[in-house]
DNA sequence: GTCTGTTTGAAACATACGTTTGACGCACAT
DNA sequence: ATGTGCGTCAAACGTATGTTTCAAACAGAC
């Protein structure tokens, strides 16, 4: 055959061990010997270790953010001129992660994990990388939760959205362990669309709390219902 | 002198090594050229490289859980009985991270940074080695938090703590560089004690947030006042 | 001063890494 | 049949890592 399966054997070993262990502390010895290709095949296909890390991205990224781009087309056409909501923004977010075609059934999983992982080691170059990519899809998330939350001021909302962030990424970066804790504690199986079910109305609450008192402690609970 | 500054100097590097680079990707030649000492001087005093890890930790974690503790104390008593509320539990902590004597401006950023680290890092086996060596105060922090969220199912909290968790150690681990672009773009200056302000009532806010409901969108934003 | 235990110093150790090399096999066009 | 290009392979390259070694410097006790 002109191209044998070597370049997707390299992917998919590179993507599992990588969310198991990380970018610096895989090698390229344990890709090659998980695939079961020769040590010379991933610098000869892909050039570098940092190059095969883009295509691992690459290959889930580039076909995710086409589906959704059309998500946010159809969310905004469903809402004819009217913002989408904060809640159908972050749904339309995540329906989209977890409708992606998935090689098996850890998918959806590994990425997320990936996804953490670029937003906490080799100092960020990574997630310079990918925000500079999928600059679009992106920044049209970042426009759409604006419309959703008119009522926050620009410092808010920024700071908001880090925290949003950050739940995410974490939770997502160790979901397999954070999964085996909940398993062994309370024996409770769970899935990456349960998290997710979990998160967003965790991060729509928080993203809508009354703003900011900058005096600590009250001698009550904040209401919130 | 019986015992020369070289141990503290390690340490100091290390710590600031760590938070930058994380723990993998720092050496030892980095970290003992960083701190002006011999290489050998390392596992001389500290033993390995993983050992040196762990003293970083004790030196900022040992004394931090005994003013958590005294704190812990100080707002049970002040209760009488009846439990402390989600507010100020968190602001309990929060006031104890901030009010530790640091070693410099950057101190709370930096070990914000490494924990976050250990939980994403080595596979975890930082953070097991981490909730072991201080099970007493985090298993304390747990059972005020479940005091303070009754109304929440054990799972439930299970995974808003992580969110919390994963929120405050991205935010802060994170805190320069998004200090930096806020300062660039919006002209604001922030302090670590202002991101904490902003950050409490948005965690109150997930932490109490209504039922995760297991079904995807609706066409409301979810009522929060 | 001399001895003793502790701390530093420069150098080497063995190992692992990412990358490169050059020979080899194989399909396919000529 | 023959040559050409692509993919594979074992082996080696140079570099960087954590760790160890052993001599020298130093302190304090006698």
């Amino acid at each position: 055959m002109a191209q044998s399966d070597t370049v997707d054997r390299i992917l998919d070993a590179a993507e599992e061990l990588f969310a198991d262990r990380g970018f610096s502390e895989t090698s390229l010895r344990m890709i090659t010997s998980k695939a079961r290709v020769n040590l010379a095949a991933v610098n000869y296909h892909f050039g570098s270790k940092n190059a095969l890390i883009h295509a691992v991205f690459g290959r889930f990224l580039t076909p995710f953010s086409a589906t959704l781009e059309s998500a946010f087309d159809d969310l905004e056409a469903s809402c004819e001129g009217t913002p989408p909501t904060l809640n159908q923004t972050l749904w339309a977010l995540t329906e989209s992660a977890v409708r992606m075609p998935q090689r098996n059934e850890r998918g959806i999983s590994i990425f997320m994990r990936l996804l953490g992982l670029a937003y906490t080691q080799s100092q960020g170059h990574l997630r310079k990388f990918l925000e500079q990519e999928y600059s679009e899809p992106f920044g049209r998330f970042m426009r759409l939760l604006k419309g959703a939350t008119p009522q926050l001021s620009a410092v808010d909302r920024y700071w908001r959205i880090q925290f949003m962030l950050g739940a995410t990424a974490f939770t997502m970066s160790s979901s397999d362990a954070l999964q085996d804790i909940l398993r062994n504690k309370l024996g409770v199986e769970t899935t990456v669309q349960e998290i997710a079910a979990r998160l967003v109305p965790f991060l729509a609450a928080g993203m809508q709390a009354q703003d900011a008192v900058l005096i600590p402690p009250t001698d009550t609970n904040v209401p919130v219902a």
